[in-house]
DNA sequence: TTCAGCGATTAACATTTCATTAACAAAACT
DNA sequence: AGTTTTGTTAATGAAATGTTAATCGCTGAA
């Protein structure tokens, strides 16, 4: 994905800090508008449409949280990342994160720092729509409702177990591709053994029974290899 | 349903914390009033009504039970919610907690506090709102009218208990979807434990029980997910 | 105050589900 | 042939769920 084009505000004191944030940041093709104060940073705030603010609580004039506070009488909906000293309160407020604002604690890395805004970022570019109607996939003739556990072919219904679901799911996002056992198993179990290694035999023989009705779909092995999984696709 | 209008009373000494709750319910179309010791929560709370309280447990001054108590002398009824240190024994909060209250142990999410907020506040609401008509929901054969916890299927009556009519509304908003079971708790119960989670259980065999006159409404299980509750619905 | 009644939670026990493991058969490769 | 890999079905055991009963805390009446 590409950031490009995205603002962001920057208040920091210390000025090496300030620097080394600045210019990583634009390393990363972020543009930035960095101060170094409170006072500053209400004026420039006015001045320019963020998409993110980087405010240290401890700062010169105007605390951190005061500039917030300014920040959300003009614009009620950009998010916040606090950097506080790690003396801190810390274990008082990790959990917060979820809400509208974060913080992170100093010292922190650029790449915690980066990861938190790529994450910021992304939320803000969609409205979650995560409570939507369940997407069908088409495979072959079955639709394949991954949310809800069920394998549709025409009125015959069957509810799948997670991890049945789970499968078939990284079959259709591999289709037509050699899966070796132990990427599978690494990817849908997590690890990968011998024993799980026969539950997976398992798991391909049911799969291959719940999908018999289309003859165009075959889940092959490659003996000593992997399996293939040969369907057409497509979505609802 | 909207609750802006509601004003929330919050006391919290750490002023991270403060801010970021603060910022969180007002984020949220809540009125909030802040301060960070118990004196100034004592005077603040004198000058205005309240729907609800949040109050950190240890605070300069006076502690967050004493202005528990103060507080209780003057409104019998608003909730209010302690937000105590992990540290404390679960007796000891149960002991110092005064009827009609909760209490969220930090480290907490944002997310957690504001559905117990919307649990407390929904359940205030209702018995302003008895005297409005009742609303009948069709589900499958029955009548549901939830403001007057009445289940009715034909000619026979089945008053329920504010949980479960709660609930049953919870999945009738939410039908056909699969609802994970800490979902459920946090949306129902506004918090999830095990002991919660053995709770929703009974409740759910309840409601079995009270629809089982409709062989079309299932609540089904997911093992190891949660329920899809799965109905014909209509209004009247 | 004590006591009965109610509703939610917790306990206790029964039942079901499901991933894993085992066991054996079939296939593929040497 | 002999060995390894895969297919299939069944057995196992742990965990989740279903159900009923006991308990706890609250409320309101006596």
């Amino acid at each position: 994905m590409d950031f490009s084009g995205e603002h962001i505000f920057l208040v920091e004191d210390d000025q090496t800090l300030n620097f080394i944030v600045r210019d990583n940041l634009e390393q990363n093709g972020y543009k930035v508008t960095a101060v170094d104060d409170g006072q500053k940073a209400i004026t420039e705030f006015e001045k320019d449409k963020f998409s993110i603010c980087i405010l240290d609580v401890m700062l010169p004039k105007k605390d951190g949280f005061t500039v917030a506070r300014e920040i959300r009488k003009k614009d009620d909906h950009v998010p916040i990342i606090f950097l506080t000293a790690k003396s801190m309160t810390e274990d008082r407020i990790k959990g917060l994160s979820i809400g509208g604002d974060d913080y992170i604690t100093k010292p922190f890395s650029m790449e915690e720092l980066l990861l938190r805004i790529k994450v910021f970022l992304k939320r803000s570019l969609k409205p979650d729509n995560t409570d939507g109607i369940p997407v069908a996939r088409r495979v072959g003739v079955y639709n394949f409702y991954f949310e809800n556990l069920i394998l549709e072919c025409g009125d015959k219904r069957k509810t799948l177990t997670y991890k049945e679901a789970e499968l078939l799911k990284y079959f259709c996002e591999n289709s037509n591709k050699v899966l070796s056992r132990s990427e599978i198993l690494m990817n849908v179990w997590g690890s990968d053994d011998y024993y799980l290694g026969r539950s997976l035999d398992v798991f391909i023989s049911r799969l291959r029974r719940y999908l018999k009705d289309d003859p165009d779909i075959k889940i092959l092995n490659l003996h000593g290899i992997g399996f293939r999984f040969n369907a057409r696709l497509g979505k609802n």
